[in-house]
DNA sequence: ATAGGGTTAG
């Protein structure tokens, strides 16, 4: 358009921007920007909305964008929204929630699309009681409760543990949407709650709502996390022949979790040998997980090497080979493996476990010594770990992936984020009240077991939300049935 | 006529 000499005017740009934010282009944004000034443009508020969110759109572009909010002068909630949105999408969740306490601070008014984005963060966090907080909120002020909005507080809440409630609400929508349905649908799986997910599925079919790959991935997953082999097949073959939808990479990857979450590792190898399209990396390191978890340690070996071959710069990939080793004892090619990765320059993610208390979010690592608390924390660790051995905890020290003493194993086993932050709360909550806990990476086996007797020694109800799923600790029992 | 939002295996 500028080349054929024809001037935009005030409504040429925030299409042309909104353009450069659905496609992510930084500088094609930039250049959009520079001819913004070149045209004398002074830039009303609907082109700044815009820039900003083209901006937090934008690969790299997050800074530039929070650079100009900071300028604009923001009096209604739409600026808001695109920042708080762009910290969402960059999982900069933290940031997000600021953002709209500062919003609140300043008193603007937020709408239905802000709620959508804060509810995404809380989702990401984990934090019921901010999303609680937040449907408060919504109620308060009345706000419109769209389709949208109605699907992401059923998200949150299944996401941050409250499946019920989530459910409670899909049933109280007069509109839903195959979002709706999707939502509902995977909450139910990431809870275990396979049966509910089918019939739920079930149900939207019965009401005519059209499915698409998406939500088989949720029906997928469902059946994967209840350990529904036989059923997964089955639906894996009716959504090409019932529904004409064509399996993508995901769907693959669901069958291939499926199977090997069930232990049939040597099938899910053959799967994936026979799979139509080519395995990605994602499913390679499933496979390799698999082996670590079902003893087809040579097996897994030799996959992780290839792996590494294939994908030399992902850490993901030398912790996935350096465990193995350490399941072999082979604690010399372990090292090697480590030395790989440190002269990369790459470090494991640490294991973190996220508490929410007052308002507050506390993140735990291992051995973290940095909270005030944490002499006093220690402390309970210890004296957990004495009723536990008392009640017939067996630390799996087994599960250490270092070379080190039984004595020391115990203690590293101790110092494990998830059970700082339980300690931590048995300290800081009333008796008898349900503790929930996020943490970044799936739950350990020593965790696990232990996790079960705190809930009965201490008699609490404990729900934690690891990297994959749910597990609902109660009198000594988990809602997974220990499969996960 | 112009701005911001939702579901997706590990």
């Amino acid at each position: 358009m500028l080349e054929c000499q024809v001037l935009p005017n005030n409504f040429t740009f925030p299409f042309v921007l909104k353009a450069c934010a659905g496609i992510g282009d930084l500088n094609l944004g930039k250049s959009v920007h520079g001819s913004l000034f070149k045209f004398g443009f002074d830039g009303n508020n609907h082109v700044l909305n815009t820039l900003v969110h083209m901006y937090c759109s934008c690969k790299g572009g997050i800074e530039i964008g929070r650079k100009l909010f900071d300028e604009m002068t923001k009096n209604d909630s739409v600026p808001w929204s695109a920042m708080i949105g762009g910290y969402v999408r960059l999982g900069r969740s933290n940031d997000a929630v600021d953002l709209f306490r500062q919003m609140q601070i300043q008193g603007v008014c937020p709408d239905e699309i802000t709620m959508v984005a804060v509810l995404c963060a809380c989702t990401d966090l984990g934090a019921l009681e901010l999303g609680r907080w937040v449907e408060s909120l919504i109620e308060k002020r009345k706000l419109n409760k769209s389709v949208e909005l109605n699907n992401a507080l059923i998200d949150m809440f299944a996401k941050c543990g409250d499946v019920d409630k989530a459910l409670k609400l899909f049933r109280t929508m007069n509109e839903r949407s195959i979002v709706s349905w999707t939502s509902v649908i995977v909450g139910l799986a990431m809870h275990g709650r396979g049966l509910q997910a089918v019939s739920l599925f079930q149900e939207m079919i019965r009401d005519g709502v059209e499915p698409d790959g998406v939500v088989f991935i949720g029906l997928l997953s469902a059946c994967s996390h209840s350990g529904f082999v036989e059923k997964g097949k089955e639906y894996f073959d009716l959504m090409r022949k019932e529904f004409a939808i064509l399996p993508k990479i995901e769907h693959y990857g669901c069958m291939v979790d499926m199977l090997c979450r069930a232990g049939h590792v040597r099938e899910a190898v053959e799967f994936v040998q026979n799979m139509p399209i080519e395995p990605n990396s994602i499913i390679w390191r499933t496979l390799i997980n698999a082996c670590r978890t079902h003893s087809e340690l040579k097996l897994g070996e030799n996959l992780a090497k290839q792996l590494i071959q294939n994908e030399p710069t992902l850490e993901a990939n030398y912790v996935l080979l350096s465990n193995i080793y350490a399941k072999m004892s082979h604690w010399e090619e372990k090292t090697k493996t480590r030395e790989v990765m440190d002269k990369k320059g790459m470090r494991k993610i640490p294991g973190s476990t996220m508490i929410e208390l007052n308002n507050k979010i506390y993140r735990f690592v291992a051995g973290d010594m940095s909270h005030n608390q944490f002499k006093e924390i220690f402390e309970m660790v210890d004296a957990m770990g004495r009723e536990m051995k008392r009640a017939g905890y067996v630390p799996s020290t087994s599960e250490v992936m270092l070379d080190i003493d039984e004595e020391d194993k115990e203690d590293n086993l101790n110092r494990h984020s998830e059970k700082l932050a339980i300690a931590f709360a048995l300290m800081n909550t009333p008796p008898g009240t349900p503790i929930r806990i996020v943490k970044n990476l799936r739950v350990c086996n020593d965790c696990h077991s232990a996790t079960k007797f705190i809930s009965k020694i201490y008699n609490r109800e404990i729900i934690a939300r690891d990297r994959s799923r749910f597990h609902h600790f109660k009198d000594g029992l988990c809602s997974c049935k220990d499969f996960w």
